[in-house]
DNA sequence: CGGTATCCCGTTTGATACTG
DNA sequence: CAGTATCAAACGGGATACCG
């Protein structure tokens, strides 16, 4: 189990949970792992993800120390997103979870049409 | 790196990953390691958790086949929730990323003050 | 005890347009 | 290319009340 204090509200340790606790955080991270993605082929990449919002996620990862920016002074510009050190160091428990999730996919759709066929 | 498919939108495993990207299912997860526990009793010991969402997450969880709701006839009725075997089988990887969470809390402050510090 | 029903409001999101 | 700005729409979540 847990430390106790993962349990508590507002402490460090449930806001970096909290951050983690997104599909698209989770994605991005993921795809970052064999090296720098600039944001229009993350974009296209990750399916369904809005400009907005992969925007906003790759700000938020910035400021959790995750990821880097790099900016290249070309015409037009380019930006590299790439993991850092600390953002490295997650990747490997990022990717046992969704190894997780595509091995066992099919064992939860089974669970939840058992679960809808009971008819609640 | 993720299987292709994990960045194609509306696929099974997305699904999968969407469901395991919420903090309070990763919390619950993570609080029936040790044991079933009692509605009531997981609602106190999970800090900030409303009953309608803990009741929302307990449902979803569920039907995924993660967790089992045993009903006992008591007066009033006792409800426990414990792990299924695959639910079992996640456990693991839930604390490893709540681990990473608790040791690399202190970093990702760090990160956020200095980051803010730069004046945006 | 262990929920469900209802209302209501803040946050998030999508769509669209615009810019350095 | 890599964003930001703006507005409307949708969604989730809290508060409260009630029930088997």
């Amino acid at each position: 189990m847990l430390a106790f204090d993962v349990y508590e509200d507002r402490c460090p340790t449930r806001m970096v949970l909290d951050r983690l606790a997104d599909k698209w955080a989770l994605l991005i991270l993921d795809r970052l792992h064999d090296g720098p993605v600039r944001f229009n082929h993350l974009r296209r990449d990750i399916k369904g993800i809005s400009q907005k919002v992969l925007s906003q996620t790759l700000k938020k990862l910035e400021r959790d120390g995750l990821i880097s920016r790099q900016v290249f002074a070309t015409v037009p510009v380019t930006v590299e997103y790439g993991l850092t050190d600390l953002g490295r160091t997650l990747t490997d428990t990022v990717a046992a979870l969704a190894h997780w999730a595509e091995r066992n996919m099919d064992a939860v759709v089974a669970a939840q049409k058992a679960y809808d066929a009971a008819a609640r």
